[in-house]
DNA sequence: TACTTCTAGATGTACTATACAACTAAGTGG
DNA sequence: CCACTTAGTTGTATAGTACATCTAGAAGTA
């Protein structure tokens, strides 16, 4: 049975679905927007992300900056600055990179473990509050759905869906 | 029963589940970010907004500056600017407000909805090609749950057009 | 009425994040 | 050795944002 057989119950179109979900998922955007650096003004959500990547590559013995680029999308000089930012504040330390005297091997400090397990739990709760009352069930399935939803046709950096 | 009880069957429990949807919502943001302003370099997700905003108030005869400012929690400056140049691309128009010479009434023109259709024909093509594949079950699950979520408690560090 | 306070918005200033371009230093291949 | 490439830094420009201040009009009050 198609949607547009179903059409003339209180079923949606999938057209009228997936403008729901366009419609949530800009909602979800401009919130996170909105409280982008306000929650620990000390991590924004990039820098959130490269200690997170570091974190992710440290037993591989860390990253430079340029798979930082790379995989994230931005430019080498804004990795560079927040790099910057991440060593001044502690939070990394750059390692000279075996082989290669141009580069840095980016490390995660004590420092910045603690700060991204502090962030981490911080949004944790927020997603955790923003969930209670949901059922197991619920909650098992939207992580399911996002997931897929995250890991789409289109994976990598991609999908100008709520850019802007 | 906890979830420490149930650790031992495949089912992850609430906190590794909540964790992976914390995670899905960080990249989901981050390709938002990636994105921001490349799809319509004309129209970013605040202006889309605002005029998205426009759009849904122009039965009352359109909303003042100030409303969007506390709508979505923007200061009045940044509103201000935003609309005096949403208003320089001649996607709205400022007309007096009855009763209060202080204040202009914003409206969308002509031209302001129809780039507003684009971009959001834009935003749902791109979603549609991200769940190209689902079934309506998932999809309608994904848009119910997605709703559910962004309505959800505001807990004073996130939604700030819910939290006045 | 006159005075005070409030409000809608505009403007001055500062800061952050970002990209692009130019540059430096180091590695690579002929 | 020289040309080319690569990793990263720095200079510059732009956009978005907030906070402070200013203006003009509105609203309350003695």
């Amino acid at each position: 049975m198609t949607e547009r057989e179903t059409r003339h119950r209180e079923v949606r179109g999938r057209d009228e679905v997936v403008d729901a979900i366009q419609r949530e998922m800009t909602v979800f955007a401009r919130r996170a927007r909105a409280f982008a650096g306000r929650l620990h003004p000390e991590l924004t959500l990039v820098s959130y992300t490269l200690l997170a990547h570091l974190e992710e590559t440290e037993d591989s013995g860390g990253c430079l900056a340029k798979d930082l680029a790379a995989h994230y999308g931005l430019d080498k000089s804004t990795v560079s600055r927040q790099v910057q930012t991440l060593e001044r504040l502690g939070f990394l330390e750059r390692l000279p990179a075996p082989g290669d005297h141009r580069a840095h091997l980016l490390r995660l400090t004590p420092a910045g473990a603690e700060i991204l397990a502090q962030v981490t739990e911080s949004r944790h709760a927020a997603v955790s509050e923003r969930l209670s009352g949901w059922s197991e069930e619920d909650v098992a399935a939207f992580a399911e759905l996002l997931t897929r939803y995250n890991s789409g046709p289109s994976s990598g950096v991609d999908s100008p869906e709520t850019a802007h």
